[in-house]
DNA sequence: GTACGCTTATTTTTT
DNA sequence: ATAAGCGTAC
């Protein structure tokens, strides 16, 4: 099926003979009399590589990073830097010149869409195929490493993979099982502890249990991982881990991986947990001593995923432990201009762990950062509306315009306003495809029927839909097969009396279909599983599975997709298959070498499409919305914009305790996270960026009164153009919250402050200048709670008012009735002051 | 086995 | 506000 490449034209291929050296995982690099990586070691260089086309085009650093000689190199690559760029065509160049064929290169990136890019962007500029590299995620590698090394790791040819969701239901079981208390062992805590030990690289027995807590977490650690080995299945850390503890323990395996890799390229290296970074190590041995060279790209001021373990600290480490010679910075910016630049490097200046770095572009300063302050996030929201409909009337496309925001919750209001205008958007993030319930459902069918030891699908459908099996004879059930140690599957013979029929029945069924879908295609075994199970007919009598009814075609589509456009079994592929068959083999030890290697010895792919279609949903979880190509707004949350650019950006909801995140202000790193998130977001806009604010919010169901965000003020004011006035008293103080809290007699939301001020001695809010036209912006719509409240004498709170003396005024609140009826007025720099209406002369504007 | 009502949590996310 | 998860009652 698939051709062995021809290797490139000329292409000479390094030797590969250099001895793997000792090799001490605990501290690889310890030893400080290694010599640097001699240049005698290092293929010449063609000097004509210098005019190839490839190069032309590229800025000195550039050229710099994607000629860089062999051994390790370190790319601090810029927001909009070209760092897609220097990458591939760094892959282009060395096997242009003959530095390497492709089986000798790794290049390893976080998702699957920056794979993708990069075989594409890849196969553009030479003709050679992709397939002999190993291009992937971590965890796309990981996979293909096991399945190629399923004896030597310990598992089952098929081993499926849980996901986090599946992993959740694993550790409940377990927890159940050591009849632990789920409200002092939570489940969702215990599971970020299992994963995050892994992603630290520790077992069990690398844990000191601190208190009584970190005791049961710990047992449960244990007993999950005898329970996956049991079952035959693989959560996303313990590919990372099983395949870095082969590297280390095997050095069969290890050297010959060492050898074969000549080249290994990271993306968002900044993003690398401590796990990557050792499994890092383990593939790339001591430099100068397996002559393999790590090529890292990252940016550290885009370093937003702190929270899940990345460890910013890898690219210093790897700096040091690598003996970079010279770090090469991109600074050079493509994609914004110049006050959008000058804006996020005012802003990252302000944190104090940086490798140091500055964004530099030929653009000219375009348009200043508009900032805009709204009343409330409904009227941010209808603000935005109407700018995105000036934009689309000045001819740009909605999909070059897009909204961001912190956190999923701000969408709502902001998807009701273009709803309800009409205008076409698209939300990012939110449920994927392969992870809605009848997806995963089908999907548990068909992982039984490849490995019925799966108990996490064991229990997903045992009952789904109906068939009469409860929990009790699901206790029996799971009763006997802990008893015998052997998996629910196995043990459905155990259980005595209906309950058991009925558990044989269900086996039966799994039998059934693994013998009536011998030899159909992946198209059709789907479709078949899903009608054969009674999937599809449960959800057909659903009143509202209509929806569920057409995902579980789109599954048979997806398969079918697979097959065709992706050909099927491509992260399952286990043998480099640019070597004439039987090279790699016979490079390994015959102990390592013989079962491991299990596929098919032609093509290098694994049999079985099923299971190459089951790993695909696993490790990709697929959109989550498939109207690609309709003019849209695009919005998500920052994180989910990183790497992604747009013509205009609004950048929304910029409020203390909201962005930064309230959860993160407390500690220096937090808020430095949040600041780089800020940066991310800042860099993220080619022509026109928008920020925008609020005063009030609704947030689980309260209105909480904000303050503008600190990364405003951190801003450079020359970049900024202030859509309404700056400093708006109206809001920005803390006056508010108590009025309300007063009010109300309930709690201040996120300004609850220490002693609260008596009523009428609230300080008067906002700071800074304010002009006399402060307040004629103030018109937008007033919000729900305030809406709501009492009016008195024709005021209402949020009404513009003019007095003879003070001026302009905003109402912020009204008291009594009749003749005792009082107002108490904003009057900006006048300040605020309680007026009684029978006396005040008050005139209502607008 | 389903329906209803109660409690609870609600930053960011990929694999 | 709101959704999801869980327990109890039919």
């Amino acid at each position: 099926m698939q051709q062995a490449p021809r290797r490139m034209k000329g292409a000479r291929r390094v030797p590969r003979e250099r001895a793997a050296g000792p090799y001490n995982p605990a501290m690889p690099f310890s030893d400080p009399s290694a010599p640097p990586v001699s240049s005698s070691a290092v293929p010449p260089v063609p000097s004509a590589a210098f005019s190839s086309p490839l190069l032309a085009g590229l800025n000195p650093e550039q050229l710099a990073a994607v000629t860089a000689p062999p051994g390790p190199a370190l790319i601090l690559a810029g927001a909009g830097s070209g760092k897609t760029r220097v990458l591939t065509t760094r892959i282009a160049w060395l096997m242009q010149t003959g530095q390497v064929s492709p089986a000798g290169i790794m290049a390893v990136t976080f998702t699957n869409k920056a794979a993708k890019e990069m075989q594409a962007r890849l196969s553009a500029m030479l003709p050679v195929n992709t397939r002999a590299m190993w291009i992937g995620t971590f965890h796309g590698l990981c996979n293909r490493f096991l399945r190629a090394h399923a004896k030597v790791a310990g598992l089952p040819a098929a081993f499926q993979i849980l996901d986090t969701s599946d992993q959740l239901s694993a550790v409940k079981r377990v927890i159940k099982a050591l009849k632990f208390d789920e409200e002092k062992c939570i489940p969702k805590a215990t599971s970020y502890f299992i994963a995050n030990a892994k992603d630290a690289g520790q077992r069990p027995k690398d844990l000191q249990p601190r208190d009584e807590l970190g005791r049961m977490q710990l047992a449960v650690y244990q007993a999950y991982e005898d329970q996956c080995q049991r079952e035959g299945v693989v959560d996303f850390a313990e590919l990372m881990l099983r395949t870095y503890e082969i590297m280390r323990d095997h050095p069969e395996v290890r050297e010959h991986y060492q050898r074969r890799f000549k080249h290994i390229l990271v993306d968002e290296f900044q993003d690398t947990n401590r796990l990557q970074y050792l499994w890092l190590k383990a593939f790339a041995g001591s430099p100068g001593v397996t002559g393999t060279s790590v090529f890292a790209v990252g940016d550290d001021d885009q370093s937003i995923y702190a929270f899940r373990g990345a460890q910013v600290g890898n690219m210093a480490d790897f700096e040091r432990e690598f003996r970079v010679p010279h770090v090469i910075k991109l600074e050079q910016n493509y994609r914004s201009h110049g006050h959008i630049l000058d804006a996020a490097n005012t802003l990252i200046a302000q944190n104090s762990k940086r490798l140091g770095k500055n964004l530099r572009t030929d653009a000219g300063l375009g348009e200043p950062i508009r900032v805009h302050e709204a009343a409330s996030d409904f009227a941010e929201a209808q603000w935005m509306l109407d700018e995105i409909r000036q934009v689309k009337r000045e001819g740009h496309p909605l999909y070059e315009v897009a909204v961001l925001y912190r956190s999923n919750a701000q969408s709502r209001v902001i998807e009701s306003a273009l709803f309800n205008a009409g205008v076409p958007y698209k939300v990012y993030g939110g449920l994927r495809f392969f992870e809605r319930a009848e997806v995963k459902h089908a999907l548990a069918y068909l992982r039984l029927i490849e490995n019925p030891s799966d108990d996490t699908s064991f229990l997903r459908v045992v009952n789904f839909p109906a068939r009469g099996i409860g929990a009790r004879s699901i206790e029996q059930l799971q009763d006997a097969a802990r008893a015998s140690g052997r998996s629910l599957a196995q043990s459905v013979t155990a259980v005595a009396g209906k309950a058991g029929a009925n558990l044989q029945a269900f086996m039966a069924l799994i039998d059934t279909l693994r013998e009536a879908i011998r030899g159909l295609t992946l198209r059709d075994i789907i479709e078949h599983v899903v009608e054969a199970s009674g999937l599809a007919e449960h959800y057909r009598a659903e009143k509202d599975g209509q929806e569920r009814v057409e995902n579980l075609a789109e599954l048979v589509n997806a398969a079918e997709a697979f097959v065709t456009q992706e050909g099927f079994g491509k992260d399952a592929i286990a043998l480099p298959v640019d070597e004439p068959a039987g090279t790699i083999a016979a490079g390994l030890p015959a102990a390592v070498a013989a079962v491991e290697l299990l596929p098919d010895a032609e093509t290098g792919e694994i049999i079985s499409p099923l299971l190459a279609f089951l790993t695909h949903a696993s490790l990709e979880a697929g959109d989550n919305q498939a109207q690609a190509g309709q003019d849209a707004v695009q919005l998500m949350t920052i994180h989910a914009a990183k790497g992604l650019e747009f013509h205009h950006v609004f950048l929304t909801g910029l409020e203390e305790g909201l962005f930064p995140h309230e959860n993160s202000m407390s500690d220096t790193d937090g808020l430095e996270e949040e600041r780089r998130l800020m940066y991310v977001a800042i860099t993220r806009a080619r022509q026109r960026l928008y920020i925008s604010f609020s005063q009030t919010r609704m947030l689980h169901g309260q209105t909480r009164y904000n303050v503008k965000s600190r990364f405003l003020d951190e801003l450079p004011e020359d970049a900024l153009k202030w859509l309404t006035p700056r400093n708006q008293g109206f809001g920005s103080g803390f006056e508010k919250p108590y009025r309300d809290a007063w009010a109300s007699g309930k709690g201040m939301g996120s300004m609850v402050g220490a002693g609260a001020q008596p009523f009428r001695q609230a300080p008067a809010w906002g700071g800074g200048k304010r002009g006399e036209d402060n307040f004629k912006d103030l018109t937008a719509p007033i919000p729900k709670a305030m809406a709501e409240s009492k009016t008195a004498g024709g005021f209402r709170v949020g009404q513009s008012v003019f007095h003879n003396k003070f001026g302009e005024g905003v109402v912020l609140t009204l008291e009594g009735n009749g003749p005792d009826a009082r107002v108490q007025v904003n009057f900006g720099r006048h300040g605020t002051k309680w007026l009684m209406l029978s006396v005040a002369k008050l005139t209502p504007i607008e």
